[in-house]
DNA sequence: CACAGACATCGATCTCTGTCAATATAGATG
DNA sequence: CATCTATATTGACAGAGATCGATGTCTGTG
């Protein structure tokens, strides 16, 4: 029961909203952003991103990523489910380990909410 | 006493990180930027955001903003001192009425370290 | 000066979230 | 099967944050 938010698939984060420049959002619209928003919104969690984004190879596994914290191995994973299910990446089991890959039209849909300059 | 961390400038903001999927953020650098995604991970404050840079002539003072919620006016100052504390937005008392910009710059900066591709 | 209106600040309350230790699960290996 | 390793889940707790009512501050006006 822990999550009851719709979840926007990547593709529907573009379909879904206009940017923040062109015409004021819904209310709807705002609950659904801000739970990825959200998502990024934390140092651990950029972070994370930011190494799993840039990781040779566009993944990285968990293993890869613990070492660079100061925080146990639950908290990371914590996190990691945090991002996952904002649909900010995807995750990957093979064997015993599991690979994250960051969703860039995600990233990218986000990015134009963001930053794209008014139409008008 | 309430503001210990300190605040970009938006020029600074470009500067200080380089794009999530360029490399690693460091710690330093996420502690800079989350507060900046921190404010914008509301739905309250994504649409205050919203009603800002899309009303006409760039700015709306409060009184254009606290009839589009179900929030007491406290509660719409708070946000909008979030927002103007994480340097999202500028505030400009004429007379009475005190004006909230959309500092621009700083959305495009957030939008490229969020959504540029790799350069790699 | 007195008053009214626009906005901010304060203090309290309630909910949400980041972290940990403990434990569970699942795959590999002997 | 027994065991080891990689990752996830659970439950508890402290700190952060969203909201409100009450009140303060500033500005224009009579």
């Amino acid at each position: 029961m822990s999550k009851s938010l719709p979840v926007l698939a990547p593709a529907e984060l573009a379909a879904c909203c206009p940017p923040l420049r062109a015409e004021p959002l819904s209310a709807g619209q705002a609950e659904l952003i801000a739970p990825m928003l959200k998502a990024l919104a934390d140092p651990v969690r950029l972070r994370l991103m930011s190494l799993i984004a840039s990781h040779p190879g566009g993944e990285a596994c968990v293993c890869d990523l613990t070492g660079a914290f100061d925080l146990r191995q639950p908290t990371i994973s914590h996190h990691l489910k945090v991002l996952h299910d904002s649909g900010l990446v995807s995750r990957d089991k093979r064997g015993v380990w599991v690979y994250y890959r960051a969703r860039t039209e995600a990233l990218a849909s986000l990015a134009a909410l963001i930053g794209s300059p008014a139409d008008h």
